[in-house]
DNA sequence: CGGGACATTGAGGAGAATCAAACAGGGTGG
DNA sequence: CCACCCTGTTTGATTCTCCTCAATGTCCCG
């Protein structure tokens, strides 16, 4: 998953819809905290992901790492260059994957539905991860934060009494990570959010988008928010 | 062209060696200011750069931009989604270009060869990216700068003299953008290189690399440059 | 109940953006 | 051929966003 808001209301990341028949390998369960591959290994396989969350990074000797992407539902990983990893990869949240052989996405003998789906999903990866750049180039804070707010409301948002509930299985530094920002700055960004009234913070890993319009303009960089200010109780 | 400096001294980004024998469309040539093609339209070739360079560029409404890359020879850019270009991409010098169909990366039926070289490049891209997210979220402007410095040293540096001359053949501003910094902040951060005499500025389209190793360690964020310091002249 | 990891909040500072002004350089027209 | 202009670059002054460092708070798990 990347952060794709650029102000179209296109959505450049439906659900890759692989539709092999045949040579289906049996789903993998992984647990959350389990590492799928690092850096460096040999690519035996890609992943679709089937539910569950995957966490994608890279590290800088300093120290420094840049997450790359979160894997949900949809999202294939794994992707080799020159046969290898080129992240670390590992589970957040307890998932459900299947498995395709890495000879299916480049050279595709034996089924060549199964080949053309895993190049179509590398090629939406490519255009995904441009949005991104324009995302961590080129946005403020609190853009960052809206726009990863707004994805994951579109990818993974469940009604709940009429309004949109978010999971958050990632740390804030993980999301901190993620958009180029610090620990604190993701914290204080959601603060803010919670105090105008455009999100509620249940817990630390489930928010409520209360004002889906003003998060969205937010996004986009856009200064006032539309839609009344519905601020229950809190008197500040 | 993409900014890969991550700290080991691979290369991630090798010139792609397309060896198609066949099918082979005549090379395109095109003139500094011509546009390729725009964000939206429909994909009918891929390009290899043969010579010049290119700019991939994406906009948002409110007239920021986010140079995607620069198209450096060797490079492939117009890898489609859904069928359609995802930014748009104009030359900066004059270049030639080796055109591919569409099709010979999406089936490659009659040239499995190409289709295989030309998956590879694509998978290539996504690899250099996942590097530039790095760069993008987690450096300084000054590591940004000379990790864009050392990645054209690598890629199109001129040995002339004993040292390595560097074209620079797009603006202040195109590096900004690409960056994700401001013109004036790119302006000063090579003065400031010019002044520590690691690099010369010739004039403005061209410098020449002084104290190599000292840029490499900049690039990675290393605070003291190594290397003897030969500041000619200048008593600053 | 206590400990540890993670999150929030605060104060202060650094780095880059912004705003504004001078500067260079290349092309055009007189 | 030179003066002028236009665009892009450099430099300076100032602002402000976000980072850093530090303290406090919260939640989960043994």
């Amino acid at each position: 998953m990347y952060v794709t808001i650029t102000g179209d209301q296109t959505t450049p990341e439906p659900l890759a819809s692989i539709s092999s028949k045949i040579t289906r390998s049996p789903t993998a369960h992984v647990k959350a905290g389990a590492h799928l591959y690092f850096e460096g290994d040999r690519v035996e396989w890609l992943y679709q992901i089937k539910s569950g969350v995957l966490r994608l990074a890279r590290l800088l000797e300093d120290g420094r790492r840049q997450v790359i992407a979160f894997g949900y539902p949809g999202d294939i990983v794994g992707f080799p260059s020159s046969g290898r990893h080129h992240t670390d990869c590992d589970v957040l949240e307890d998932a459900c994957l299947q498995p395709y052989r890495r000879s299916m996405l480049e050279s595709g003998e034996g089924d060549p539905q199964l080949h053309h789906d895993l190049l179509q999903a590398a090629l939406r990866e490519i255009s995904a991860m441009q949005d991104h750049f324009m995302m961590l180039g080129q946005k403020s804070a609190a853009e960052k934060v809206a726009s990863f707010l707004c994805v994951l409301m579109q990818r993974v948002g469940e009604e709940v009494a009429g309004e949109t509930q978010i999971a958050l299985p990632m740390s804030r530094g993980d999301i901190a990570d993620f958009l180029g920002l610090t620990t604190e700055t993701v914290s204080r960004t959601l603060t803010q959010l919670r105090k105008s009234g455009i999100i509620d913070i249940h817990n630390i890993h489930t928010v409520v988008v209360r004002r889906p319009k003003a998060l969205w303009s937010l996004s986009l960089g856009e200064r006032d928010a539309p839609g009344p200010v519905r601020v229950a109780g809190s008197a500040l």
